[in-house]
DNA sequence: GTTCCTGCAAAATTTTTGCATCAGT
DNA sequence: ACTGATGCAAAAATTTTGCAGGAAC
């Protein structure tokens, strides 16, 4: 199988972000924990409303959304934490440390987002960005579509 | 050579546009008329504020923004268009009625924004679409980095 | 003469910034 | 104590919507 789909959180992301944080002059504010919490134990990228939201619902404490997106600008200046647009607004998520990273597929109908990974598929950008002359510092690889749940109740009647 | 950097305007686009909107019955207004005629022109994707900007440095005549909107997202859903998200901001093209599509590579530095296609990168992400069990619908590549104009400075720099 | 299209303004959404205050080192 | 981090509110940027008037068919 080349396509992998990743579901778990990523291991010893936490860490190894508040060791970068620290290295990188930081220091251990509530909000910028908070969020880095919530990702931590995340498989799938998350808009700031969401992360905003989440934290509303899970601990009495909630950050401002303004610290939200202060604490993921310095997560991803750090490149600690990816960005990704999805239908136009931000999502973010842990950005593995070893470089390996994935991308997305979106479902059209349940918004759903799944992760997968491929790497002959990265082995192809790489080329790509050799020989259209660019230093390639990223890429985002976006799928839109029916989510498996969602297509099949339509493939049920088609067959029926 | 596997990768081809999509350069000329698409031929006889604006045409067909003006057939599809016309048999989706609507009406040849202004506004759309000139958004229309504007990514005729066009080889890469544009914003609608720089649409709506280079209209008005062109014409007299500006749509107002709103109608510059508008008219996007009836050539979207018409899909005569191709809507990508640049950076936050959402761009838009023409759409090639053969349906042979290319993607993108936006400088970090200058902000410029290349069109390449890739055969090979189009069947991998099929197959990629396929075994995670999703109907896609589109999808999306983007990369980002210092393009060959911008790098070059700094190669230049390196090697002296 | 309908009905759609357009422009303007107002609203909604998403993100950023200013500033006073609080907290970490 | 010093300086960064936070919360709130205001501002900015982007996109959508309401409505009255104008244009296409």
């Amino acid at each position: 199988m080349d396509v992998a789909i990743t579901q778990p959180p990523l291991a010893g992301w936490g860490d190894h972000a508040r060791r970068e944080l620290t290295r990188a002059g930081h220091r251990a504010g509530g909000a910028r924990e908070l969020v880095l919490g919530l990702l931590e134990r995340q498989a799938c990228c998350l808009s700031a409303q969401e992360i905003h939201d989440e934290l509303r619902a899970a601990d009495g404490r909630t950050p401002g959304l303004a610290s939200v997106y202060r604490a993921l600008e310095v997560l991803t200046t750090l490149r600690l934490v990816h960005r990704v647009d999805v239908d136009g607004v931000a999502c973010f998520e842990p950005a593995d440390p070893s470089g390996d990273h994935h991308h997305h597929a979106i479902c059209d109908r349940c918004g759903k987002r799944d992760a997968f990974e491929d790497a002959e598929l990265e082995r192809l950008i790489d080329g790509v960005g050799d020989r259209l002359g660019y230093d390639v510092g990223g890429h985002d690889i976006v799928l839109r579509g029916a989510c498996p749940q969602c297509r099949a109740p339509r493939l049920a009647r088609t067959a029926s």
